[in-house]
DNA sequence: CCTCGTTTTGCAATCCTATGCAAAAGGCCG
DNA sequence: CGGCCTTTTGCATAGGATTGCAAAACGAGG
């Protein structure tokens, strides 16, 4: 090959300049009609293009964003991750993606791997940072914005749905639909989601002078929500479940009609959340409340970059989503 | 905070030697025994961790693999992407990942800005690449492996599924079940998979004495391949139906019982081809070629890391997967 | 204790670009 | 054309690590 690597020095030989204008010219400072031409010129001829890692090296900036994700099989994230990654490649931002399994000694390696990196911030989707390391984060500098996940710590921004309006969402809408054995399969509780959407569902339950006959944690997974659903029908007799997410529901649905020939939603009413795109598919169909991913992942990234760029302080946005109404679950008289 | 950025000359004032020994220390290079240890301790208190971009400035190596991926939507790809993440965080590199959403200009800006990063390999998921580009990266020195794409082109590497014999054993499959009037909705057919696939499938239907009553592309799509279905009922009256992906599959599964009441597979046989997870669920019970994710991945990570680090040439690896029997199309007698 | 061979260590150069500073060039007006 | 103000430009340094080379330290054998 031609010497392969190209850099600012080569070019600015060949056009006749210092390095440092042709630096200028790539940077945007400001720089002659005429050096910019002769620069631009020599650069096309060799083919250059400045190298990014010296750039980041230098101002201290990657323009990498870390991101720490933990699972992909739940339609939710894929969609998130693809709108994320394009609207940051809009700012002339990247990603760097890891994988999360564990939640423990898992995410800190991670994180710190991140850091190495330089990365200009982090966002977590559906993972949470011990205090150790959001210390950590804080002390490089360096913003993190949890994203489906809240924390509390004032050193963080976080971006997620109203899981609690959500949760009550569900159960008056259960409520009025004259269910009597409402069942809740939840997510993991150990998240902040999973617990946000039970705790409004049994207040509103409360409030509507009902009760939620069992709730059994599902764990986020679809092995997880098949054994639930087994207990709930053989136990707990219910007519209805709200089930963590739709990720989960549509396995319980598939046990329900599968496994034990329950029609849905003649004898069982089911209920999801996160409304990914599968639920509106006929095979589903499913009630659910809507996490507006868009408006999410735009939050997410007004406040990354909000404290990347401007310096501003973390934020705590909980967006609202409507309960869309399918059929998986008896709809009340007059509430369409 | 405490001074901000910890360097190795900080680490290397604090324990007392010279900055040089602390590089060995933490790059794994010879050091006596006493020095390790005194940096190791310097470095634990001041909390250092080298710096990855000045590393790589220097080495020349950043232990980051490009990703171009096109589709997250179709679930083969986040189960794709998850096994590619994980396995090479094993190995110490990580993923940057870059979607390509056009098939044109778009993918060209997006290997420049890859090359930029001076990444050590690139992996296109179901994304080719034009010559000039291949050229680049060749020049660059660094390793491309298309994933799940074909390409006739030397330079680099691929892995695909072997989906000539995948199309044949649909074709077979669906002959023996005795179908009349077979019809093929296609991948996009400006992809190597998609013409293979198609090739395969023609092939074998014209040796067994039949043919496929119509072929329309469904580029990939839920919308594609819905219309495609319609078109294959009215106007071609269709007893079977090969579809180019699972993803799609799904879509004319959907479209078949719920806008037109048929019975799969009573009326009409459906065919997928990826086996992606939810090809398994009840809901679907999608019969289909099984693309072996991890047998692909495996092969990607071998190929591209044998080329990064032990200079290997470039190879073709083509992967067999068996037709897996499920309930969207009739099982000819035997076949189990 | 001296010598020789092997490790360890430190020095200094290198990777490639950005940027503060001072000098040079350019533009405008009288 | 000279003086003054604004741009443009080049020099030199910085950013944080790796690494070849030569000097220093070490260990063993005589």
């Amino acid at each position: 090959m031609s010497g392969r690597k190209i850099t600012s020095l080569q070019v600015a030989a060949r056009a006749g300049v210092s390095q440092s204008a042709v630096s200028r010219v790539f940077s945007g400072a400001s720089a002659s009609q005429k050096t910019v031409e002769k620069v631009r010129a020599a650069a096309a001829e060799l083919g250059y293009r400045p190298n990014v890692l010296a750039r980041s090296l230098i101002t201290g900036r990657s323009r990498i964003i870390g991101l720490v994700v933990a699972y992909l099989n739940n339609q939710f994230y894929p969609e998130a991750l693809q709108r994320l990654s394009t609207r940051l490649q809009e700012q002339g931002y990247h990603i760097l993606i890891f994988m999360a399994h564990g939640h423990g000694p898992d995410v800190d390696m991670v994180i710190e791997e991140l850091l190495d990196h330089q990365v200009d911030g982090i966002i977590t989707a559906s993972v949470g940072l011990n205090d150790a390391l959001t210390a950590r984060c804080d002390a490089a500098g360096i913003p993190v914005v949890l994203f489906n996940r809240g924390q509390d710590s004032a050193l963080m921004a976080e971006v997620t749905s109203d899981n609690i309006a959500g949760g009550r969402k569900v159960a008056e809408f259960l409520m009025a639909g004259g269910h009597q054995r409402i069942g809740h399969i939840s997510g993991w509780t150990g998240s902040s989601t999973g617990l946000d959407r039970a705790q409004g569902f049994h207040d509103a339950l409360a409030d509507g002078g009902g009760r939620c006959v069992a709730q059994i944690d599902g764990f986020y997974t679809r092995k997880g929500a098949a054994e639930a659903t087994e207990r709930m029908i053989s136990e707990h007799k219910v007519d209805a479940l709200f089930v963590g997410n739709d990720h989960m529901a549509f396995s319980v649905m598939d046990t329900l009609r599968e496994t034990f020939g329950v029609d849905v939603p003649g004898e069982i009413s089911v209920v999801g959340y996160d409304d990914v795109p599968m639920a509106a598919w006929p095979a589903y169909a499913l009630t659910t409340v809507r996490q507006p991913v868009g408006q999410m992942v735009e939050a997410t990234i007004d406040s990354l970059l909000g404290m990347i760029e401007h310096d501003l302080p973390p934020e705590k946005t909980r967006i609202k989503g409507p309960l869309m109404l399918r059929k998986s679950a008896r709809i009340p008289e007059g509430w369409i």
